[in-house]
This record gives structure tokens, C-alpha cells and sequence, in this order.
DNA sequence: TTATAAATACCCCAAATGCGGTATCCAAAA
DNA sequence: TTTTGGATACCGCATTTGGGGTATTTATAA
């Protein structure tokens, strides 16, 4: 029987997906955990063959997770789970190291295989994630419309002009030149195709990059 | 034993959840759809007592697959899932008659309560998302609190500015003088004591001004 | 009837923005 | 090793904004 650790900040998700691993899948979720720094805990008290991680996480995300877990020499597997496709979490997940990767709109039996497969420290990947592995090395840039690819810097400022405050006052906030700041929202506005910066929160908003 | 209709994109987050019910529950998942457009055909064929709605969905949303449930004068209550509390989408759930709303995040325990109110016809909401209804309402209705009663046409303004119209598109969208429009969001943004366009649209869209 | 609020329109002006550039440093990737 | 991306910084310039006003019309409430 295959012993599983879910970290995945949705209870429901988490939830859903122990029950849904019978035994004649031979896979048991032994636990749960919403957040990243619980896992070494976990780790040290039981056995676990295989960890199904959420890369989408608020307060340690998956790629966050994955280097705490290295750092304190894990060798348990690790199996990512997410909802989109982005290739820059595909690639980061893989330079760090993980097993495997699956999309959270996979069916039951792919999960199953894909739990199987990494516990038996055996590469698993979705069939739409090696296509997009796959075109990315053939040296397709077509994965490239990632659009959402904000920089942490560039987030901070959106956040700083939703607060209401303007180029100075967010230099100062943030100890840079307020060319710099001017900069920076010329970048973001670009990459985010708005034409002022109330649109920009406004887009900031729907898209949770602020806000939630 | 209520019987369960899930229309959801991500199969495994549905058959997570269906079993996740055990018959101890009382709910039993009798059929789970990708796309809202095969829910007629499921509601003739057997009896359901509820529908599970997810709302972000690609080909069909939830608020669409509403209004073909009730073009075909479905009586099923629906309890709405999903992954975000935004108020555009709850005003619209709501608006178009769905029993419940409960979020993705939720435990199991909340959502097996969720399930069983919503199927006797009563209402169920998220305690995230009555709070969010609640302070919505009495925004609106309750004597206003000196601060944010915007009249119709600066809420319109404020839409606009949201959607990156400078003063003068907005005057040649309302059909009204460039000085109108910049008369307007004076009055706005000392109503509203914002310094700032973004800052203002932040604020529109924490007090549920916009988001329509 | 008389306030009151909303929508409309206009003035001035300093400050900020948006848009076009260029350029350096540095770390990470190829 | 070279290339790339992020963060940093700067210049110039036309347009827009935000803040300070005033004022008329109209509809509604006191």
C-alpha cells in the first residue's frame, strides 16, 4: 500500500481526493496538510512513499515547499498538482527536482497512475504537460503567451498603487529611485496591455494578483 | 438519501467529491457532467434533488448553465461552487436563483451541510460569502454612513475609469462635456477620500461598487 | 416654498502620468 | 561563455490628472 502525504491549501480538494483512493487502488492517504512548514514534522513521524503537493499555495507555495523539504534532505517523491499549465512552474517543479507533474482536470485513473508511478520514483507526467515539455525543448516559444509572468517587485508596486499611492510615494516606500518606479509601471502596463494604471488595479483585482 | 447532480470541468476535484459523500452523509452523487450543456438530458433520465454548479467553467460557465436550466424550467436547487468569492459572480448566482453558494475551500463538513440545506430548498450560504452578501446589502439599503452614496451616474464613472477610459473617453462614452466627466470624479474621489484613480478602483472594488 | 442633491459645464495651474527612448548591474539560464 | 530577464536609473515631452474654484438647470425632499 502506497502511503500518501496531500499538502494543498483546500480542504475540500485534499478531502476529496483521500476518499477517492480506495483500497484496491492501493494507494492510502495517511495525511493532510494545508501548508508547507508542517511537512517536515509529518515526515519525521511516519513513513510516506509519495507527496502529492499543490503548487498553488498562499503562504508557501509548492516550489517554496519543495526546497524546504530538500533542504532537510527528503527523499520522498514528490508529485506536483496544479491547475494551470504554466511552463514556468513545469520548469521550475523539474529543475527542482520533482517526480512528477499532473494537472488538477486529470481523471481518477490518471491519478492513480501518476501516484503509482512516482512512488515507484518513476517519472510521471500528464499527457499535456510532456506536450508542452516536449514543444518547449523543440524550441516552440508557442508556450510563451504566459502572460501573468509578474515579477515580485512588479506585484509589490501594483499593490503600493492600489493603496493610493503615486510614483514618489512608492519610491520612498520601497527605498529605489522614483525613475524606477516610473519604470517599472511602464513594464507592468505593457506586459498587462491596460492603458492606465485604475485599469491596471481593476485587471489586478480579477486576476487575484492583489487583493484576495 | 438526496441525490446529487455535479456539473464540474475538473473530474478529479467532482469525483473527489463524490466520495468524499458516504452514505452516512445522506447525499449520494448519482452523476457527474464536464459542461452544463448535458444537464437537461441527465434531469429527464433520473430524479435529482440537487445540483452542484461550479461556476468557472470554460465552454459553459455556471451563471450560463442557470439560465439553460431554467429556460428548461428546471426546479432543482443549485448550490453554486466555487473557487473565488467574487461579488460579481454571487450577485449573479443569486440574481438568477441559485439556493446556495459555498466556496472550494470549504471542509467537508461545510459542504455536506451545504448539500443537505440546499436540497430541502433552503437557503445555504458560505459564512465567507454571507459576510460578504451581508456587508453588500447593508452598503446598499441601510442609511448610508456619510461616506459612499454615489449616485448612479458616478458609479457609471467610476465602471469607465475601471475599464481604462481617460475623462475624455468617458465624456464620449456618456455623451456629456470632458468637464462633466472631470467634475465627476472630484466629487467622487473626495466622497471617497482616495488620492488616486487606482486607488479608487481598489476601493470600488472592496465595497462591491463595481465588479459587475 | 425653499432647501438640497445631482448633473451639467467651465476656469486655472502645478504635479503626475503615459509613452518614447537608453543604459548599467547582476544573477540565472542556455 | 553568451544571452536573457529583472531591477535599477535617467531623459524628454505631450497629455492628463488632481485640487482649487464657480455656476446653471432640474428634480426632489423638507
Amino acid at each position: 500500500m502506497i502511503k500518501a502525504l496531500i499538502i494543498d491549501d483546500h480542504p475540500l480538494f485534499a478531502e476529496g481526493m483521500k476518499s477517492m483512493f480506495k483500497t484496491e487502488d492501493g494507494i492510502e492517504v495517511v495525511a493532510i496538510i494545508q501548508n508547507g512548514h508542517l511537512a517536515p514534522k509529518i515526515l519525521e513521524e511516519q513513513i510516506i512513499d509519495v507527496i502529492l503537493l499543490d503548487i498553488d499555495m498562499p503562504i508557501i507555495d509548492g516550489i517554496a515547499t519543495m526546497e524546504l523539504l530538500f533542504s532537510k534532505d527528503c527523499q520522498v517523491p514528490i508529485l506536483m498538482l496544479t491547475m494551470h499549465q504554466s511552463m514556468k512552474y513545469i520548469k521550475e517543479a523539474l529543475k527542482k527536482g520533482a517526480q512528477g507533474y499532473i494537472l488538477k482536470d486529470a481523471s481518477k485513473k490518471e491519478l492513480v497512475e501518476a501516484v503509482t508511478q512516482t512512488a515507484q520514483r518513476k517519472n510521471y507526467f500528464h499527457p499535456k504537460i510532456s506536450e508542452k515539455v516536449f514543444d518547449y525543448f523543440r524550441g516552440k516559444k508557442t508556450t510563451k503567451p504566459e502572460g501573468q509572468n509578474l515579477s515580485e517587485r512588479e506585484v509589490e508596486i501594483i499593490s503600493c498603487l492600489s493603496n493610493g499611492m503615486n510614483s514618489k510615494a512608492i519610491s520612498e516606500e520601497l527605498f529605489i529611485s522614483e525613475h524606477t518606479v516610473r519604470t517599472h509601471r511602464k513594464n507592468i502596463m505593457h506586459k498587462l496591455r491596460v492603458k492606465t494604471s485604475a485599469e491596471l488595479v481593476r485587471l489586478a483585482f480579477e486576476r487575484n494578483i492583489i487583493g484576495v
